[in-house]
DNA sequence: GTCTATATGAAGATAGAC
DNA sequence: GTCTATCTTCATATAGAC
């Protein structure tokens, strides 16, 4: 049987040879999936959103589970991609803590990637390959960002991470930055989250990593308005 | 149409004389829909795991959809009440802490809770009220027992907790204790979690928090092996 | 209320022409 | 490669006897 494998639909974003139609039938199936989970999407609707016959879905794609693994693998390089995209202005630790959170709050907090991560915790029973997948262009892609920047500000003395180590550090900034956002947004999908709320979020999250591991000067780089603590 | 409405299934705990085969059928449907999700679910399985023919699910329960709603909404009450049970020994914050988040990791990494809440996360857009109901009966009771300790604490000078307030306070020590073994979990189904590694996880979650709400004279309530903060 | 048997429709996948 | 038309399977839901 001839068909276009996993390796040529990964490879998509770089192989202009790959058919036109089975472009517009993967990123048909990305949007059919991402809205309605593996099992209640059917063929017939990316199908027709693809602007396609049924027989071209399964002239690319050997089945419904091939053509689902391909859609979120590329959808996956894709996020990664914007996560590692995440660039911000040097400064202080407490600045660049801010800055990045912002960014990857956006990100992390968008329509597309909250569809994404339902779809990844859904399915990551029948395809255990795909939590791996994301796992690494998510969780793992932040956490090298993160990481690499504390590691400049402890070499300057602004933080303090002996208590944990850097990993363990840059993953509890990540936790208490999405913790609180994730879990409403997880659950109530029809919210939106204001702009305003995720600078909450993230001054919060800030202020409390420098409570936790800043120098003895720093309270999350500006003056708290309530008291310090003695 | 008569038939067994949603007030009655959520009484079932409490009510000997519903029927005892509309019992078999919701169990078998909690079993089968928390496998396998919504859409992958079959009255089929459900029939079949209950011992019953399938016209008696349907003599007690309009439809998919409705069973559905039952089963997930009977568990959230389940788990709720596991929630509340949670209790601990009297004693100084890092301790009540520690215990605390032993006891609560142990809930939220269980193989059902975390098939729970993956249903719940899927599902969201479908059942909205689903979300709200988890929501409720987890996160919020598990908040307003965190709460309450801190309260505690808080009043004893144990923690200072001015910059945030208690709830977000509360909400921090959360994201910090289940940030990073939500996500191995959800996303990796076939991993096993060690006892290890969650008195790990509960330890440097306590840590953490004292370091950023602790008052000056304690350090988690041990002694740091490593260089204390400056 | 409970069963067996079945109606009805939909979804995954393919045959065969072009 | 792509289409139209169709096959086959299976899932939801009901009819009618007891």
């Amino acid at each position: 049987m001839r068909m276009t494998n996993n390796i040529d639909v990964v490879r998509m974003e770089t192989s202009p040879e790959l058919n036109d139609k089975a472009l517009k039938v993967l990123r048909a199936a990305t949007g059919v999936f991402l809205t309605h989970g593996f099992s209640a999407a059917t063929t017939d609707m990316i199908q027709q959103a693809a602007g396609v016959s049924k027989a071209t879905v399964y002239a690319h794609f050997a089945n419904k589970e091939a053509l689902f693994v391909a859609a979120i693998e590329a959808q996956c390089e894709k996020f990664e991609a914007s996560v590692r995209a995440i660039r911000f202005e040097p400064g202080n630790i407490a600045k660049v803590l801010r800055e990045l959170g912002h960014a990857y709050l956006n990100i992390v907090l968008s329509e597309t990637a909250l569809a994404f991560m339902r779809v990844i915790i859904a399915e990551a029973s029948r395809f255990p390959q795909l939590g791996s997948t994301f796992y690494q262009a998510g969780p793992k892609a932040i956490l090298s960002v993160v990481s690499e920047q504390l590691a400049h500000a402890a070499d300057a003395g602004e933080i303090d991470v002996r208590a944990t180590g850097i990993e363990t550090a840059a993953m509890l900034f990540f936790s208490l930055l999405r913790g609180e956002g994730q879990l409403i947004c997880l659950m109530h999908p029809e919210s939106r989250v204001s702009p305003v709320q995720i600078d909450r979020w993230v001054e919060t999250a800030v202020q409390t990593f420098l409570r936790a591991f800043g120098g003895s000067e720093t309270s999350g780089g500006r003056v708290l308005h309530t008291a310090p603590l003695n």
